[in-house]
DNA sequence: TACATAGATAGATGGCCGTCGATTTGGAGC
DNA sequence: GCTCCAAATCGACGGCCATCTATCTATGTA
C-alpha cells in the first residue's frame, strides 16, 4: 500500500491520544481562502451567475432594465442580487439619469480563476 | 451620452409598453452558467475552500482524520462539507480499512477557472 | 409645481443550510 | 462471536438567504 507521498495517520497509536499529528495550515492562506470563498459564494446562485455572463458579454455596461425581463423574478429581486455582486467586488454600477448600468469588474473573477488554477 | 456600444434602452416608448427589447440569452450560456453556479456554490463556504486547499498541497490523498483537526467544527460536520464537495464532483474519496482518503479531482476546478477568465 | 418612471430599500415569509449530539455502518483485531 | 475505532448518517435546531409586496428615492418631463 504506496501511502508514503500521501498524508496518512502515522502510526498505530495507543487509545486515548490524538488520531494523528495536526496538518499545518497557514493563517495566510486561511484568511485568502475566505476571501475567495466570499467571491464563490456570490457567484454560487445561478441567477447571479447568469447575470455576469450576460454583463461580460457586453464590452459596455448593461442598464437594469435590460436585465430584469431576462428573468422570471421581480425588480426588486434582481436588484438584490446585483447588490450582492456588488458588495462581493464582482460587478460596479454607474448611474445616468434614471437608468442604472451596471458592469464586471473584470479583476476579482481572474483573481478567483487564478486561484482555483 | 456615448451609449453606442452599450446595452440601454433604444428610445423613449409610450407608457404601458415593456420598457425594452428583452435581451437574447440563450439556453446553453444558461445550462452552462447553472452548471458553474453549482460547483461555486460548494465552494462558497471558506471551511470547503480551505478544505480543497489542503488536499490540493498535497500530492497524494489526505485521511480525513487529518483533516478534522484542522477546524474548529465537529467530526459529522466536516464529513458533511467533504459530502457536498464531492456531490458537486469537486473531490472524491476512497476507502482504506478504517480510512476514508479524499482527493481533488482538478479537472472540475479547472472548469471553472476556465468559464470565469 | 405636479406627475411619471427606474431603481433601491424595507419588512415579512418560507425554505434551505450549517451545526451539533446521538446513532449507525463497516472494517480490524481479538 | 465480541469489542474498538473511523467515518457516515440521522434528526433537530437556529440562522441565514431568496423571494415577494409595498414603499421610498431620485430623476426627468410637462
Amino acid at each position: 500500500m504506496a501511502v508514503d507521498l500521501e498524508l496518512a495517520p502515522k502510526q498505530k497509536r495507543p487509545a486515548g491520544e490524538p488520531c494523528c499529528e495536526p496538518v499545518v495550515y497557514p493563517d495566510i492562506q486561511r484568511q485568502q481562502a475566505e476571501r475567495m470563498a466570499a467571491v464563490a459564494k456570490a457567484l454560487g446562485e445561478p441567477i447571479r451567475l447568469q447575470l455576469v455572463d450576460v454583463l461580460r458579454k457586453h464590452a459596455g455596461k448593461v442598464c437594469v432594465c435590460e436585465l430584469v425581463p431576462l428573468f422570471d423574478l421581480s425588480q426588486p429581486t434582481v436588484s438584490h442580487h446585483l447588490k450582492v455582486l456588488r458588495d462581493a467586488g464582482i460587478v460596479d454600477s454607474e448611474r445616468r439619469g434614471l437608468w442604472a448600468f451596471y458592469y464586471v469588474i473584470p479583476e476579482t473573477l481572474k483573481e478567483l480563476s487564478a486561484w482555483l488554477k
